[in-house]
DNA sequence: TAGATTGTTAATCGATTAACAATC
DNA sequence: TAGATTGTTAATCGATTAACAATC
């Protein structure tokens, strides 16, 4: 592993047609897994096994290892993985070697939260405009930014390239919002609006729902009942 | 339907066996078909068909059809499905009939949004606390809450029953936190915090990841490339 | 060489979907 | 009765996992 060089891969070498059609539920796990893999950095750990990461980011330690099968073989059999080279390839394979420009749509209470959010920078995610449709938040500054009209969408567009279009804005404005987005060349969206967007083929939509994930732990609450707390009393996992 | 009455179920009812065990990927979209049904119904509409009401929330008709049919038999062959009454179904299933008490851990940014966000009591999610282990912002009120030391957790716990932690912090005060909300009995967690949170077992955790989100847009939009923008040109999805 | 751990295979499990009989 | 639409079946697809040969 001490020699370890990005060498050219020659076509025969399986590798680097496994950069291709990566399953969606793996794409999901590489930012925990990098996520994981920073904490061991910091605490100046160098190396660790599949079966300690995987235990780091609560997943069977076999899935790991096929997750990271797809990207290539970037571990070393009896040894396990150089934290810094496997945080790269995997940082390298999300696509975080490049910046992302993001805009965010309304600032309410959460495009505050979101504008003022620290962690947003950290990965190469550029936020390059805060937009709003009320007059009254236009002028204003949050986290560094003044806050410009939505109708200056088409003109921050053209001033630069805007990769992310995150909607914070309330359901009902949300489909206006993401159609002017998509029509300005966005082609991936993060939507805190609490409504289904429709889109045209080729655009990425993801959303990030509060009452949805409430409901779903209603459900499993409900049915845990109130005597029966603990289904399988014992095992811990740690 | 118009004779729609809530009978007792005779043993041999199927009906009443299928509410066991509903799979994990039909729970996370029930609240998404209940919130199509409420504004379906708030536009007036009475009855739709499996066909109208999947195209709302964006899935196959077969796959809404299915998901139903775990809950029970409550549309009409030839007709489709009542709007009220299955709305009426899905909530009942999914627990909301009762009050679920919520505490929110964490008032900072992200905290302050949740804690002024009007949606989160529209479904029997009530916030009973707002806790945060920093002593400038304790007593400070914040929609409607007074903000209380962390510490007063077992309080709050002991003045009545708390269904559902939320976890607002920084990650690394994460895992501390939950450990005292488990401890404290709360047996259902959602968590904000950018870390992976271990919980013994009996005790559901969900997450809201920002970063996450965004990092799965990029890579996606990495895919994408910049001159083929459109992947299958033509179609657009409703 | 002996011990450790990866990368991969193959079996299993769960989720999706088309198709259609049941039935309003 | 004819038309419409549900609820269910069965095929397919994708994800998970145990097991182990490869190999450091």
């Amino acid at each position: 592993m001490e020699t370890r060089t990005l060498t050219a891969r020659t076509p025969a070498d399986g590798a680097q047609a496994a950069g291709r059609d990566i399953p969606e539920a793996t794409v999901a796990r590489l930012p925990e897994y990098l996520r994981a893999l920073t904490a061991l950095a910091e605490r100046g750990i160098g190396t660790c096994s599949s079966d300690e990461l995987a235990a780091a980011v609560n997943v069977n330690s076999a899935k790991l290892r096929k997750d990271l099968s797809y990207l290539g073989s970037y571990g070393t059999r009896g040894v396990g993985y150089d934290v810094d080279y496997l945080s790269y390839q995997i940082a390298r394979e999300i696509g975080l070697m490049q910046d992302w420009p993001v805009v965010i749509v309304g600032i309410g209470n959460l495009g505050h939260a979101l504008a003022n959010y620290a962690g947003f920078g950290s990965r190469g995610f550029r936020v390059v405009a805060l937009l709003d449709a009320a007059p009254e938040l236009v002028d204003e500054t949050v986290g560094g930014l003044v806050v410009r009209p939505f109708d200056d969408l088409e003109a921050v567009v053209a001033d630069g390239p805007v990769a992310i279009g995150v909607i914070a804005t309330p359901a009902g404005a949300a489909q206006e919002v993401v159609d002017r987005l998509v029509a300005a060349g966005i082609t991936s969206i993060l939507n805190f609006a609490p409504t289904t967007l429709a889109v045209p083929a080729g655009v990425s939509v993801r959303k990030v729902d509060l009452s949805i994930e409430l409901q779903i732990l209603a459900f499993h609450e409900q049915r845990k009942g109130s005597p029966v707390v603990q289904p399988l009393a014992r095992e811990a996992s740690a």
